[in-house]
DNA sequence: ATGTGC
């Protein structure tokens, strides 16, 4: 007897796990998945979302997404919201790299503008952004420094000569949440934070020159600034270890405090305390400084990749029109305002491998994308197309305004080393035209496309159900991994 | 993801 036994369709693509299948659930649970992906998906990523189902004030449903796998507590790929009335804040619902996140930069350039620069300017991208484990910053960061990255986010990078005032109108939040607060933060995030700030690390992190491929919405492609054969670059990066202590530090206070709040868990990963708690708050404070850590991050290294591209091509930033298209959070928990039956409920909704998707009409996205959507930004597996999606007012309906971040991990990294060479992997690479500089060949063996769902049908799940429809595809010409 | 184990 399989979990996946109590499951019915709703419709093509979406199946409900119904709130009846245990004793303790206060809401169902909704998976967006496709017919294959949903037989292939392993049963403990439904019994989290059951689990979560389970927790205090948790609002409609705790919903699965088309990149669902199973995770530390939550699984990934996943979005809960709780009505701050009667609900609860957990960190293993955002995940360990906090606002780990993707940026795309436009440009005005074409692929046969740079393609016999290429190699020189991967090359010279690999140098001047810091990437790898432990990988540290090139800046001298002052100690009292990083109370001000971490209150500030990209607005310090900025005031700091890192990237251009027009930056901020184009970053999810404007890359600052104001309720963060540094002294939320351990002296010992705080340490890890000072010499990684403006670094790319590793794992899946990226930064790719790429080239759009397709365009499947023109008009919204416009309004993005994006059109066929334009080079771009994509940043994938986080909070480093900073973001990392900071979970770390929360978890542990969690777990004392949902024992303390006498909630009841299905799993001790889940551990949580009510929104009105100073757990909960000092975790909402420290964990949106560790966003804004992770916003300054991407912001340095957008003027790095400008200055690198100056370098090589001879040319201004300004005169190659490197703007940002739009930067968003994969890992966070917000508060947000969201419409039910008519009525405003105010709600913790928890995004851990999740983009959030906002649709036409909303406040919280720039103005210049308000009527069309604000943008998705969905990264693929290293080689492998990456795309652009807009968000949706069925997103805002059926997924408080989420839809998937990305491939899913199907191999262990540990397994991913056994099943692939480094070799074969650069070969199928330089086959496909695309260049790579890494750090490690083992990263190049860990990351192998093969280890992950392919996007593209993760994509086709979030275009299918309407929560994100697609507007671009971009490919990639060259990748640095940490 | 991560000073890739406390």
């Amino acid at each position: 007897m399989s979990i996946k036994d109590n499951i019915k369709k709703v419709r093509d693509n979406v199946y409900e796990v119904p709130g009846s299948v245990n004793k303790k659930m206060r809401a169902s649970g909704r998976l967006y998945l496709d017919d294959e992906s949903f037989e292939a998906l392993e049963d403990g990523a439904i019994d989290q979302i059951v689990n979560i189902a389970c927790l205090p004030g948790v609002h409609r449903y705790a919903i699965g997404l088309p990149d669902i796998h199973f995770g530390y507590g939550f699984p990934i790929g996943g979005v809960a919201a709780f009505n701050e009335k009667n609900g609860i804040v957990s960190p293993g619902g955002v995940g360990f790299d906090i606002n780990c996140g993707v940026r795309l930069i436009k440009t005005n350039l074409k692929q046969a503008d740079i393609e016999d620069k290429l190699d020189e300017l991967i090359e010279a991208l690999f140098k001047n952004i810091p990437s790898g484990v432990g990988s540290k910053g090139k800046i001298k960061l002052k100690e009292n420094e990083i109370d001000d990255v971490l209150n500030f986010g990209a607005e310090w990078a900025v005031e700091n000569g890192y990237g251009w005032k027009e930056d901020l109108e184009v970053l999810e939040e404007n890359g600052r949440i104001k309720e963060a607060d540094s002294a939320k933060v351990s002296d010992k995030a705080k340490r890890r934070g000072i010499p990684q700030l403006g670094s790319l690390g590793s794992g899946n992190h990226f930064l790719e020159i790429q080239v759009v491929d397709e365009i499947y919405n023109d008009e919204v492609a416009g309004v993005y600034g994006l059109e066929k054969g334009m080079v771009v670059i994509m940043i994938h990066s986080g909070s480093r270890g900073c973001g990392h202590q900071v979970c770390s530090d929360y978890l542990r206070v969690m777990d004392k405090a949902y024992k303390n709040h006498q909630i009841d868990l299905a799993d001790r990963q889940l551990a949580c305390a009510p929104f009105d708690s100073r757990e909960a708050q000092d975790y909402l404070k420290a964990m949106y400084a560790a966003a804004n850590y992770a916003w300054a991050n991407r912001q340095m290294m957008t003027h790095w990749i400008r200055e690198t591209f100056e370098d090589i091509l001879g040319k201004s930033a300004k005169d190659m029109e490197m703007d940002i298209v739009y930067d968003v959070a994969h890992n966070i928990a917000k508060q947000e305002t969201h419409k039910f039956k008519g009525n405003d409920i105010k709600l913790v909704v928890h995004r851990k491998g999740a983009t959030r998707a906002f649709g036409p009409g909303s406040e919280e996205i720039p103005e210049k994308y308000r009527e069309v959507g604000q943008p998705v930004l969905i990264p693929g597996t290293m080689g492998t197309a990456s795309y652009v999606l807009h968000g949706t007012q069925t997103a805002m309906e059926e997924t408080f305004g989420s839809t998937a971040h990305g491939a899913g991990r199907v191999l262990s990294r540990s397994q991913a080393k056994k099943d692939y060479k480094p070799e074969e992997i650069k070969n199928t690479l330089a086959a496909n035209g695309v260049k790579i500089r890494a750090t490690t060949e083992n990263v190049i063996a860990e990351e192998a496309p093969g280890a992950y769902k392919d996007v593209d049908s993760v994509v086709k799940i979030s275009d299918s159900t309407g929560i994100a429809k697609l507007v671009a595809k971009v490919k990639p010409l060259a990748v640095t991994k940490g």
